[in-house]
DNA sequence: CTTGATATTTAGAATGATTCCAATTCTTAT
DNA sequence: ATAAGAATTGGAATCATTCTAAATATCAAG
């Protein structure tokens, strides 16, 4: 995780862009983030943070992950009571979990799917999001 | 919450339809989740349930509606990582939650929803569940 | 209807993710 | 450079849930 100078800026612009001071913390678990799509956990952003001169601690591992849902700059991904997952893709998509590995793959919405989820709604109900969440089993490896 | 035989007896054909041995504290459970269909939280069945003449241990409560959605009888609802709550409806559904009251409702799923969702992942994932939450406001009142 | 084998219930301890706290350190506008 | 407000920190606290091991209940067989 070596960053250059155009991407420290990236990142930076990101963060002042969603209202968020650039601090060293926040800059670097934003790019622990966008490094491996994997949706971490809070406790694997920390360990891949530890690469991090002068480390970093648990409780602003969590700050920083809660900033970056309140400023809608990453989304959060709950299946079960599991440990929150953490996920930097901004377009509208499910995630499907493979029973098996564990690993989550974003799956990406067409717009005329969520037109009819929203169509199915009694009058009067307003969405602000919808969550969509396959469990299953993938037979492939990608992502 | 008063059972008559009838009622009582179609708790336990449940029960045993299940594959459950139908003992007093499950019936009892159950026939909370029935009562009123608003999505309660463990704790809010084990406060439901203390009308049990005996009473009945919140550990039970856990082992009962774990019990109850092991053998497919009730479904579990997460919101974040908000308490579980518990459903017994058990056709395909949705899940809406009104951010201002807190409450839950049901919104029923077209098959074709389920077909075009199913159509949109890729080669080789096959599904075994779809959760679908959604997260709003609800003008009514009525579920 | 008793009995034994097995399953369930139970209270309380343990767990684990997350949140809270209060003190220190950083950021930034002036 | 400086002060005001924000962010970071380690550790304690919280809270839903799971675990444990002992007591109790169910049910099939006799």
């Amino acid at each position: 995780m070596r960053l250059n100078t155009t991407d420290l800026d990236r990142l930076k612009d990101s963060l002042k862009q969603a209202g968020l001071k650039p601090t060293r913390q926040r800059e670097h678990v934003l790019s622990v983030l966008f490094a491996r799509r994997d949706h971490p956990t809070v406790e694997e952003v920390w360990q891949r943070s530890r690469t991090l001169s002068r480390g970093i601690s648990l409780a602003t591992v969590y700050n920083c992950l809660e900033s970056f849902v309140d400023s809608g700059l990453v989304k959060q991904v709950n299946y079960e009571r599991e440990p929150t997952r953490y996920c930097p893709n901004l377009r509208p998509h499910a995630h499907f979990k493979d029973e098996k590995s564990g690993r989550v793959y974003d799956i990406d919405l067409p717009n005329e799917i969520l037109i009819q989820l929203n169509s199915i709604l009694p009058e009067g109900f307003r969405t602000d999001a919808i969550e969509i969440s396959f469990h299953g089993t993938a037979k492939q490896s990608k992502s």
